[in-house]
DNA sequence: AGCATTTTCTTCATTGCTCGAAAAAAGGAA
DNA sequence: TTCCTTTTTTCGAGCAATGAAGAAAATGCT
């Protein structure tokens, strides 16, 4: 609903806008800071000079580039030490934990591994608690001030968003994940879904993909995607799918989630397994597949062996068949394919493209350009943490009230 | 991406909370509008004055309520003469064309069938003026301001929004529908896909749905669906989907486009009556299937015959595995039904649930509610009116400048 | 009829924001 | 030193929202 604007909200607005300007394009001098918003030099002036005096923002010095006649620009930057953030990706095998300032360097990073049964001996929250209670101990100077958790999860939130109702890593269901991390710490603990982050990180990879509306899609021991369509006059508008347990034939193959025909029982490591070594497609999945297995069989169809290169036709098909029904609702323009299985994308290509060939809106429309990027990791970082800044910035920063002005006596 | 916030756009921002508070609540009194804008009864004068002024707004008679006991409040309402607007509804088979004011009040409408080779004689934009230059000329008080003027069509747009790249409608497909009618009559023009106003439509007649997300599907000569989720803070984000043509099977039966397994070649009226009658599902569709055709089949079902049962088992399996393929992307929690089809919906009911229930997302959230809506004109109308009218609101009537404030000389 | 009461609406002074123009600051070049 | 260029700040004007106080328009009570 539209709400009222008043001058608090025009302060709140500038504010946001000087912060959302200088998290994109780094650092800038108030001149072009000015140019890059819209905002008069003399409110820049006065927005810049108020974020200073508040410690949010931080002046540089000045630097004379080489050359340079006037007066040398002194740029304004985020201040570091403003406030930190946990960031924590969680995935079915391992954990991440980064802790990050308000810059968005990071500060300290632990990573491990998640046995199978992890969460069946430790609660989720207790698990990242105990995490970050590490960070902390470790980092004594910065541990004064989180102001914000963000959990990368894989799977399907409850409608408070701090539960996962579902989720292939085991164990997870039903419990509550961020409500807990919160008390503890007392800071903003938020769930971000997985496939949306990557959306959005690969947006943020690929500045060249602009403001086209994007899928990315992981292939790997699960599929999964997100979408980041831009909306008129705003932020895009991203969303996570369960892509990967979109029903590919009905009465089909066993997916690991209980269901019978899903994309991921016929295109997710699993899958392509039980294809490739003529395992009955009803046969239960196995609950890992070792990273070696799936590389050795993509090594193997690109040697032409006929079974593995099989399996991935079938595997592509099914993904293919999933694209053409996505983009009966979505339209993304550019799809990003990531994760292990993005190294198999050319066994997979001829058997996707021909699924598209069958679809009206591909005939009409033309088919969506694919595009693949290896790494998946860095993407889901990036997005979680350009996600939780720019939530800071909106949400604490640029709505800080400004000195009362002293009323003359 | 956001932009700077001055006077000026708070001036906006004001006004057509205003606007948009009247559109959807009616006549207000000046301090009931205060309580529902969040505005200060000082605000409101000012705005409801000058708009009033503008002759926007116009004053009621100021009305006692049996009983009341202060000064009696004064409505103030749209002014029905501010300007007018043309909607047209262009379907397969008829075209109806109505004068609204700024109220919302239909001033008068025509209604005429279409031949199915109808757009290859004339084109669909000089059909369209024609029609409307008949309107001018029956309401010739009327006839200077039409500021507005919006189509709903069915099919998929190009991205200037202006031409159709694919139509059910013959012969309509790549023909610039929007820019003729544009230039002729130098008013806006634009064209809305009729699943989207479906879905808003729906929306506004069932006021009990409130903020819920909703899918709106049709169920006729084609299968269409438009969704309507509300965005955090803003309108709600709707779009059309071709719904109607994603693949159900792969390699299945053939559908009036052209390709194989759509949804439609299951569940549209031809597809059931194909069905019924055995007729193999690769022979091309019948170009139309007389209403009462599909409705003697209905009767047949409801009074048991097998193949005509069978045949509606089959379209409840195809519209049901659409739906949850349409769960993994969208969430909405209401689905709305309606067109001819859904007089058939307890004949479909059974297999449009056994096909939800095999969905993880089904299983995970529950399935959505499914209500039937008979009538799908009046949503589209209505949809379409509010769009057209909330467009003028914000886009003309909130942006006008005040009269500059004389300085003192 | 006259006056108090109630509710609606308007007026007024204040506040807080942006903006353009002019002034100040901070360097290099002549 | 003086001039020139570029960046940044200062200053006054303009605009819109607001709360508080006042005006307006009706009813009810004596």
């Amino acid at each position: 609903m539209r709400s009222v604007a008043d001058a608090d909200f025009v302060r709140r607005q500038n504010r946001g806008l000087v912060l959302s300007t200088l998290r994109r394009h780094g650092p800038l001098s108030r001149t072009r800071l000015a140019g890059a918003t819209g905002l008069s030099h003399a409110s820049i002036t006065g927005i810049s000079g108020e974020l200073i005096g508040q410690s949010i923002l931080v002046e540089g010095e000045p630097q004379a580039p080489a050359g340079a006649r006037g007066r040398p620009p002194v740029e304004v930057a985020f201040n570091r030490h403003a406030c930190y953030a946990v960031i924590v990706e969680l995935d079915v095998n391992r954990a991440r934990c980064s802790l990050v300032d308000y810059a968005g360097t990071i500060v300290d990073r632990t990573e491990i591994s998640l046995a199978p049964n992890q969460f069946s001996q430790v609660k989720p929250a207790d698990f990242i608690i105990e995490r970050i209670e590490q960070l902390r101990q470790r980092n004594v100077a910065e541990q004064t001030s989180i102001r914000s958790i963000a959990i990368s999860v894989q799977g399907i939130l409850d409608p408070t968003g701090d539960t996962l109702t579902w989720s292939p890593i085991a164990h997870m269901n039903g419990q509550s994940v961020a409500a807990p991390v919160r008390e503890r710490f007392g800071a903003p603990t938020t769930l971000h879904k997985r496939g949306r982050l990557l959306a959005q990180g690969t947006r943020l990879l690929y500045p060249e993909l602009g403001e086209t509306p994007i899928a990315a899609v992981f292939i790997g021991s699960t599929v999964a995607m997100g979408l980041s369509i831009p909306a008129r006059g705003g932020h895009p508008e991203a969303g996570a799918t369960e892509f990967g347990h979109m029903n590919h034939l009905p009465d089909g193959a066993l997916c690991r989630c209980g269901m019978k025909g899903c994309i991921e029982a016929y295109a997710a490591d699993y899958g392509v397994l039980r294809t490739a070594y003529g395992v009955p497609d009803r046969v239960p999945p196995a609950a890992l597949v070792p990273a070696a297995a799936y590389q050795e069989l993509v090594n193997l169809a690109k040697t032409g062996r006929r079974n593995a290169l099989h399996a991935f036709n079938i595997a592509g098909r099914a993904i293919g068949f999933g694209l053409s029904r996505l983009l009966t609702i979505a339209s993304p323009s550019h799809i990003i394919l990531t994760g292990p299985g993005a190294s198999a994308y050319e066994l997979m290509q001829s058997s996707i493209e021909a699924a598209l060939r069958e679809s009206l809106v591909c005939k009409v429309n033309g088919p969506p350009a694919i595009m693949v990027h290896h790494d998946e990791r860095e993407p889901i970082f990036q997005g979680l943490l350009m996600d939780v800044l720019e939530t800071l910035d909106q949400t604490v920063f640029a709505t800080m009230a400004s000195e009362p002005r002293l009323s003359r006596a």
